[in-house]
Order: structure tokens, then sequence, then C-alpha cells
DNA sequence: ACCTTGACCTTGG
DNA sequence: CCCAAGGCCAAGG
């Protein structure tokens, strides 16, 4: 992907609030929208590779559970933002968490 | 052009 | 909870 894109990925994920969360399908739907073109799995490359730039705890997958690598830091960030968490505490809960750029 | 590989998603067993 | 199948998009060999 082209620098237009990761532009486009990072600049979203840095407008999620704390406390929030979005999933890697959503944001691809968001930048898809725009630029017509990536999905899921293009986000995730530019998170793997450009991620530590942004609050790249804030973005999980579908069903909740936290990117592969860094679940200690994530749950750490989560908690002190006091995101809401499934249960056991492994999984965001995005019925609750879950954020769009133009809904609150 | 063909195949493989991913910080993906949904459905179904 | 784990796994597989199909669908998905782009990069790299």
């Amino acid at each position: 992907m082209d620098d237009e894109y990761v532009e486009a990925v990072l600049t979203l994920v840095e407008r999620i609030p704390p406390g929030r969360a979005m999933a890697y399908g959503a944001i691809a739907e968001v930048i898809g929208a725009q630029l017509r073109r990536g999905g899921p799995r293009m986000v995730g490359a530019v998170m793997a590779s450009f991620g530590a730039a942004v609050p790249w705890w804030r973005v999980v997958t579908a069903n909740g559970r936290l990117p592969p690598g860094n679940e200690v830091a994530a749950r750490r960030h989560l908690a002190a933002e006091g995101t809401p968490m499934s249960v056991d505490g492994d999984r965001v809960d995005m019925r609750r968490a879950a954020w769009r750029p133009d809904g609150p």
C-alpha cells in the first residue's frame, strides 16, 4: 500500500477516543469508502509496521480480541483508560466500546 | 499469470 | 475453545 493509504489509517486510529476501540474491519470500511481500496488485512498490515506511532491498543479484532504479540501492554493501556472489557478481561467489549468517526 | 502469506471476518462443526 | 472453509486485498517470488 502507498503512503496515502497508510496515512489515512493512522489518522483515523489517532481519532479513536480513549476508552473506545475500533475493529480492523470497521477501519477498513471507513478507509475503503473514501479511497476505494483496502480491506481488513490491509489495515492489519499497516498496523503491523506503523502502528507503534499511534494508540494501537484501541485497534482490536471484530470479536474484541487484542492484537497478537502485545496483549500484555494492550491490557495495561486499556485498563488505564477504563475501556469496557469482557468478564475475563481478555477481550474488549465491542458492544459498548465500538466507536465510529461520526457518532460518539 | 500462479501461488503463498498475512496484527482479518463470518459461519459452522 | 480449537479448527476449517470461503471470501477478502495487496505484496512478493
